[in-house]
DNA sequence: TTTGCTCGTGAAACCGATTTCGTTATTTGT
DNA sequence: ACAAATAACGAAATCGGTTTCACGAGCAAA
C-alpha cells in the first residue's frame, strides 16, 4: 500500500461563482481586475477564490486567450555550449524575473541549423508567446520566427547591422576600451590583443574597444599586434608565442576572454618573461578562472544575471506591445595580479 | 507599416474531419492511434492532416486530458549555483531527451526554502506533469510534491536513506575509489584527501570511494589524512597547508573536485615540493580547468549529460507510470600531468 | 429467423477560463 | 415626467482537443 496523498483538488470559477453567489462571468471579471463590478461583490468573490486556495489554470486559460504564458529560450546546440559558465547565470536572470511576472521558461537546447526543424515547429505552433535565443550562429530560425509575428529577443548584438530584432548586450566595446586604456595608464607602450571569433559581435566588439583605445591615446593601430585567435587556449597560445617572436617589444596584452589571458600567460612564461612586470595581461569575463588562477587574473566584468534579466524585461515588453528600449550593459574592471 | 507576416491560420480538428469526410472523434482516434478505424479512413484523415500542415494546440490537449506535457526543472537557487558549468550541462541533456518525446522543460530557478513558496505552488497546480530537481539542499518541498503524488526526479542521490523517491546519480563512490587506486597503483604509499561539503551525497560518497580503496589494498584509513574542505579553492588550499606541515610524508592526493586539486598543487608548489614527482595530485569532474591548468590535472570524469538524460528518462518513466530503474553512472579517470 | 455480440462511427458533453451579447436597473438629458 | 444612455451583471457561446454514449451494421449462436 503506498502512502501517495493526493493533492487536493482544484477549485474552478464555477465552485467560486456559487460560493460567492455571482456569476462565472463576475468571477473572471474580478480576477482579472475589472473596475466595473460592484465593489461589494467583488469583496466576496476574492474571499470565495482565498477561501478555496484557488489556483487558475492554465491551459484553460492558454485555450481560450492563445497566450501559453510561456517564453521559449533556446540555445544552439554546439556541444559545449552549456557548458560555458556564462550561459547557466544568463538563464537564472531570465528565470527570475519571468517568475516574478508569472511567465515561464522553456528551455529548449537544440540545433538551430534548420529553419524547418523542430524548434521551429514549436515557435511557430503558437505554443510559446516569444522566445528568447542565446548563443547563436545560424539566424534563419530566428528571422523565420521575428517575420511571423513572434516577439522574439536577441541575446548579443545581431551581426548584421539592418536587423530590426530586439536585442540586449553587454557593452563589449566599452569593455575593450576599459581594458585596452587600463594598460596604457599602466604605463604600457606596446598593447597586442588576442581575439576571440569575429564572425560572433563580441568578438567583434572587444577588438573595436581596443582600437579605439588606441585612438583615444593617440596612437596608431599596429594591425600587427591584433591576433585572430577564436576563444580557445590553444588558440591562443600559438598566436602569443607567434607575437612574442616577432614583437619581443610588447609590453601589455588585452586577451578577449579569461582563457585565453592565460594561455597568454603561460606562453609568456615559457618563454621567460614575467607576469606582470614584463608583461601585463588583461582578460574579459570574471570567471572563476581567472579569480583561481596564480597570478590572478585582471579582467572585465560583465553583469550577466543582469544580461538575463533585461533579456527578460524586454521580452515582458514585447508581450505587452510597448517599444523596448535596446539595453547595454556596463562593464567594469576587476584589477588583479596579471596588470 | 510594419512587415510582420502573421503566422499561417492553424488548422483544427473540424477542418481535418471536413477535409476527410469523417467527424472529429474519427480524427482524434486516427491521430491517437487508435487501432479500431478502418484503414481507408484513417487513411484519409493523415493525408488531410498532412495537406494542412496540422499542428495540435497543447493547450487544448493540456485542459481536456489534464496533462500539460512540461516538466519542471527546479534549480536551488543559491547565487553561485548556475555558474557552476555542470548544471548547464545536466540541463542540456535533460532537454535533448525531452524535446525527442515531445515533453518541454519549463526552467525554476528559485530558493526552495519554504514549502510554500511560488515553487510550491506551481507545482501543485497541475501546471507541470512532473518535476526534476537539482542542485537541493532543503528537500521539504520536493518531499511535498512527492507526497502529493507528483513525479518527482533527484539528480544526486538522496541523503536520508529511507527516502523512497527516484534518483539518478553519478557513480561518486566508484570515481573516488578509482582515484585513489590509481595513487596507489602508481606507487604513492600516503595519500590524503581533500573533501567536498559532506553534507551533500556527493562529498560524502567520493570520500566513502577513498576509503575503499584503502581497504581493498588493505590499507589502514588514518583519518588524520581525511581534511574536511568545502569544494572551494580557499578551504582547500588552507586544508592542504595543514596537511603537508603535520605529515610531510604525504606523496598523493585525491581532491574530491577540480578546484580543490588546483587548490592543493597551489599549496603545495608554495611550499617547495613538484607536482607530480614529489606528490602527486587526482581531482575529480574533468571540468576545463582541469584541462587548461599547468600542470593538468588527473581527474575523474563523469558523463554529465548523461546524468541529465538518464533524469529525463526515469521521468518519462514515471509518467507512463512503469517503475524505473535507479540509474547510477559510471566515471572514467582522465590521466593528465598532476598524477 | 430471432437474439445477442462486437465493431466502427458520429453526436454531443466535457475540461476551465474568457468574452460576447442581451437583460435589467439606474442615471442623464430635455 | 419620459426617452435615451449607461452601468452592472448573467446566460451562453467559445477556444480545440478528448471521451462517453448511443446507434446501426455485420455476424455468430440458437
Amino acid at each position: 500500500m503506498t502512502l501517495t496523498t493526493t493533492s487536493p483538488a482544484r477549485s474552478t470559477y464555477a465552485e467560486i461563482a456559487e460560493k460567492a453567489g455571482v456569476s462565472k462571468a463576475t468571477v473572471s471579471r474580478v480576477l482579472n481586475g475589472d473596475e466595473r463590478v460592484h465593489p461589494d461583490r467583488a469583496a466576496s468573490v476574492m474571499l470565495a477564490a482565498e477561501n478555496l486556495g484557488y489556483r487558475p489554470n492554465r491551459a484553460a486559460r492558454a485555450l481560450s486567450t492563445g497566450r501559453t504564458g510561456l517564453v521559449a529560450v533556446v540555445i544552439d546546440d554546439e556541444p559545449t555550449a552549456l557548458s560555458d559558465p556564462f550561459w547557466g547565470v544568463v538563464l537564472a536572470g531570465i528565470s527570475r524575473v519571468f517568475m516574478a511576472n508569472d511567465l515561464h521558461s522553456l528551455l529548449m537546447v537544440t540545433p538551430l541549423d534548420s529553419p524547418d526543424g523542430a524548434v521551429a515547429h514549436y515557435l511557430e505552433g503558437g505554443e510559446v508567446d516569444g522566445a528568447i535565443f542565446l548563443q547563436v550562429h545560424k539566424d534563419a530560425v530566428i528571422k523565420k520566427a521575428h517575420s511571423q509575428g513572434l516577439p522574439v529577443v536577441l541575446i548579443g548584438r545581431p551581426i548584421d547591422a539592418d536587423s530590426d530584432i530586439p536585442f540586449v548586450d553587454t557593452d563589449n566595446v566599452g569593455g575593450g576600451l576599459q581594458a585596452t586604456k587600463y594598460l596604457f595608464d599602466r604605463g604600457c607602450k606596446k598593447v597586442a590583443t588576442l581575439t576571440g571569433d569575429l564572425d560572433a559581435s563580441a568578438g567583434i566588439d572587444r577588438l573595436d574597444g581596443y582600437k579605439k583605445a588606441h585612438e583615444a591615446e593617440g596612437i596608431e593601430v599596429d594591425s600587427d599586434l591584433i591576433a585572430r585567435a577564436n576563444w580557445s587556449f590553444e588558440s591562443a597560445k600559438i598566436m602569443t608565442l607567434r607575437l612574442l617572436a616577432k614583437h619581443p617589444e610588447i609590453d601589455g596584452i588585452f586577451a578577449a576572454n579569461d582563457i585565453m589571458a592565460i594561455a597568454a600567460i603561460s606562453a609568456i612564461q615559457e618563454r621567460g618573461r614575467r607576469v606582470p612586470d614584463d608583461i601585463a595581461v588583461v582578460g574579459f569575463d570574471d570567471s572563476l578562472l581567472s579569480q583561481t588562477h596564480r597570478p590572478a587574473i585582471t579582467t572585465v566584468r560583465q553583469d550577466i544575471i543582469g544580461l538575463g534579466a533585461a533579456a527578460a524585461e524586454t521580452m515582458i515588453a514585447l508581450l505587452q506591445e510597448r517599444n523596448p528600449e535596446v539595453e547595454v550593459l556596463a562593464t567594469e574592471i576587476m584589477i588583479r595580479e596579471s596588470a
